[in-house]
DNA sequence: TTTCTGGTTGGTATCGTTAACAGTTCGTCG
DNA sequence: CGACGAACTGTTAACGATACCAACCAGAAA
């Protein structure tokens, strides 16, 4: 027998039809018990296999047991994290996980988008690179279900599950300035991504309402990886009047500016992350939880999948600013009345 | 229109018939270009997308351009690096990846191999788990390629890119035994997975090559996760007689452990790790290479799929030791003549 | 005995696409 | 001027499975 074995195959061995065979195969009733082990018997001796792509082309009605799932890129922790947890709950509904990244790069997000329903996936999980997101309303039309996770898709009304990022930047910026500090940098990836374009309105909106004047030398945004993080950290504190306080949008950004941070700079990251509490100082940081992200996403989209036609619904998720030490270094201004740690 | 269009759709919309629609949507050539642009008018206009299910089955002779990837768990810092290095070369290649977590239990590494297969992927890459493999020789048999990385599969006669775990911990602990230590502690997962069997030999092979006779109290197998590891190192450290070196068996190990260990306690983790050199001390590590590994395991895999028959190679990558601090804490011996950090 | 159940089993069409081959329409050349 | 090849387009039959319905059989009911 050359290559895999098929249906007619495992038939003619049993002695019965296709028909039976199937049914056997998928465990439908109705086949005598005698008939059903003679079949399974054959399966065993001939390693049958069912082929999941012949069975979903007839089964037009059922669904390919297949989501998509799109990052950035699988490297990032974070998205590792959301990764794991998306396939896991995919595994537990018997569902397996095409896995793509868009590397921020827009024709690579369709690219992949577009190899994902030639594949008749059944849902989508997305955290959107920059730009628009119109390109998936045909797709969505057709029935491909999509959610939208870590970030949102301006323009396209799917289910989304985010953190505030607004509000958690805006809280941590009040806290650097609750404890003295007037000069704050910021370092963020592309302002058109989603979660930075929040995170720094929020971080203006905390100076703001602080009465400090936003200086655009302390800010720096298109930061793509840790090296870009080292240098903008080392060049907005080679400014005549440098921050005393340095905020990172995401952990590969905290990443790569710790290790060039001098020690006296305060600094707040967003994310947690591993050994963050075993540096010196400790590093106090802004929390979410991949895995709550990831576990409420894939929930909404296998709602979806199984008929939910409810209006798409917006989760946000909390997030904890821990103070550890690093983010409590007093600025020029001293400890203000009324803060705590 | 409902649902998506089909081939069917765009031909009558275009005036032809199916065949021309599909030699003008798979670019061959023998189209009139007045036709060709009436069908891709027609494409655009309808929305289609080429179907890849239908067209998998019937090119039998063709690629599903679709490979599995099957790690312990993706959220695993090691194994993202992994998996993200594999998805973007099998992008450049125009394939899918497929994921699947076997979280370290060999039943569900079988379900998802046999998920991957009857979804016809033209090849796998694994980390295997802990047991024997000998489940995939079917599956080979019917003409999936297979490359295992970071770990081997014994008892499975296929592509292995690996590093050579023995030679770099009995380097590991040498470097300590230099350094003056008689008692060091070893922090592994279960020594049946590949990697650990093998890191474990290395360091009682140094140890037996050193003249100290091994204490089982100082060694822990089957530690599955930080805290497992930090656990182990307390435990390992209130013996009457602790070690006061540890070698940490991979990054999850080292982060649980590092939290716990008193200044003074030599440590060397397998695996480099973020932030490493920002601790203090900074920490000393043997480093492998994730991306390289992951590189040469796909490209071996396309190989492969391409039709490369050679017998099955064992690739092994080199490894670093990185002295950077806590592996070269000196013990009760003190600096032993002719070393050197 | 005949008809009627209900439980099993099989036949046939079909999912959306492509392989293989069969036309059709030209222009061109003997 | 009719045949011939080149260029193009269409027809039919698969790929491997399942949906749908028909057929079969034994035993029960009439």
């Amino acid at each position: 027998m050359a290559g895999r074995p098929r249906m007619k195959d495992v038939a003619a061995e049993a002695g019965v039809s296709v028909m039976t065979v199937s049914r056997v195969v998928n465990g439908e009733a109705g086949v005598a018990p005698r008939t059903a082990a003679r079949v399974e018997a054959a399966v065993r001796k001939l390693g049958y296999q069912r082929d999941d792509v012949a069975r979903q082309l007839r089964r037009t009605d059922q669904l390919s047991q297949t989501i998509g799932l799109m990052v950035d890129n699988v490297a990032d922790p974070f998205m590792a994290a959301v990764a794991s947890a998306i396939e896991d709950i995919a595994h537990r509904r018997g569902n397996m996980v095409l896995i793509g990244s868009s590397r921020a790069d827009p024709r690579r997000e369709r690219e992949v988008v577009a190899a994902f329903t030639a594949r008749r996936v059944d849902g989508l999980i997305l955290t959107p690179a920059a730009g628009s997101h119109r390109f998936l309303r045909p797709a969505q039309a057709r029935g491909t279900k999509i959610v939208c996770v870590d970030r949102a898709a301006p323009g396209l009304d799917v289910d989304t599950v985010v953190v505030d990022n607004f509000g958690a930047v805006e809280q941590a910026v009040r806290h650097l300035v609750a404890h003295g500090h007037r000069r704050i940098g910021y370092l963020g990836d592309r302002r058109e991504i989603w979660t930075f374009g929040e995170r720094h309105r929020g971080y203006l909106a905390a100076l703001g309402a602080a009465g400090i004047d936003a200086d655009p030398a302390l800010v720096r945004h298109g930061l793509g990886s840790g090296a870009d993080a080292a240098r903008a950290v080392t060049a907005i504190l080679s400014t005549p009047e440098p921050p005393t306080a340095v905020l990172a949008g995401n952990e590969v950004l905290a990443l790569g500016a710790l290790p060039v941070l001098p020690a006296g700079v305060a600094f707040i990251a967003f994310d947690d992350f591993a050994l963050a509490a075993q540096l010196t100082p400790p590093v106090t940081v802004i929390a979410q939880d991949p895995v709550a992200l990831a576990t409420n996403a894939a929930h909404l989209l296998f709602a979806r999948i199984h008929g939910d036609t409810s209006p798409p619904r917006r989760v946000v998720m909390p997030t904890e600013l821990i103070p550890r030490g690093s983010g409590e270094i007093p600025g020029p201004g001293g400890l203000l009345p009324g803060s705590r740690d």
